[in-house]
DNA sequence: GACGTATATTCCCGCGTGGGTATATTCGTT
DNA sequence: AACGAATATACCCACGCGGGAATATACGTC
């Protein structure tokens, strides 16, 4: 994983779409149809967003079964700690941010496999019904 | 003059030239000649960055005599002020940026009537020569 | 008012990027 | 193996932006 330079973490969180991404992801791990479903994007923006930020080092990513789960990288750099800290204190009274983390509640009581997916938990028993369901 | 939402500050600081600037003006005001010389800017680039830099309210501009003064805006926004913070806190390491500082040093002897300019002092008796000398 | 300096603006060009459509790929189920 | 779901990639298009050349504007000196 490349450790992306500051100018690389700006133009990463420059645009509304990625900004939003990141955002999310602070708060949890996320698959791309929950990112998808959240911030109102087709399929194909949101894998190129991704790539964009994964490229770059801003994200990490691991496939679960069918899913890719994005999530921050487990050792940030400097400047993207940065970075978190400001959003945590600046997007709060953003309507479009606050309204994200609101819809990203609603959707975690459907996926929180994913967090368990993602290594935190041993994942006990999360095989669930299965016969292709979307995740929304 | 605007407050700059979060989005706009990332798109600022996302080109290395502007984030230069912003470094630099952090540490002190500047005309934009001073600025080409340290940054190594055409006198168009320097100018058309500034512009982006004006029309998105990160840094303001007085006129002094002839030249143009660019400096942070008195009062700033959470987002900026956040950033400046996180410059200060990342940018030490990179040659560019350090760079940059040592060259703003030497010419600080030439050009400490600009601070005066600004306003913070009320500029007893800093008319020189004055016969066509470039700030270099 | 003429001239030089400092700065801004306009026009043109090339490139990166965001969005969409279509297609490829990977995984799981049957 | 066939199929569907989830995701990635390739291609095309339109646009904003950074860079350069030329020109305009504002100020100071003579």
């Amino acid at each position: 994983m490349r450790r992306p330079q500051l100018i690389e973490i700006y133009n990463c969180l420059c645009d509304e779409t990625r900004l939003r991404i990141i955002h999310l992801l602070a708060q949890s791990p996320l698959c791309v149809c929950h990112l998808q479903d959240i911030l109102g994007l087709t399929q194909v923006a949101a894998s190129k967003h991704l790539a964009y930020l994964r490229q770059r080092g801003l994200v990490e990513s691991r496939r679960h079964e069918q899913w890719m789960i994005y999530s921050l990288p487990a050792e940030r750099p400097l400047g993207l700690d940065w970075q978190l800290r400001c959003l945590q204190d600046c997007l709060p009274t953003h309507p479009v941010f606050r309204d994200d983390l609101r819809k990203l509640k609603t959707r975690q009581s459907d996926c929180g496999w994913v967090a368990e997916a993602i290594g935190a938990m041993p994942a006990a028993t999360r095989r669930i019904s299965k016969t292709q369901r979307t995740p929304t």
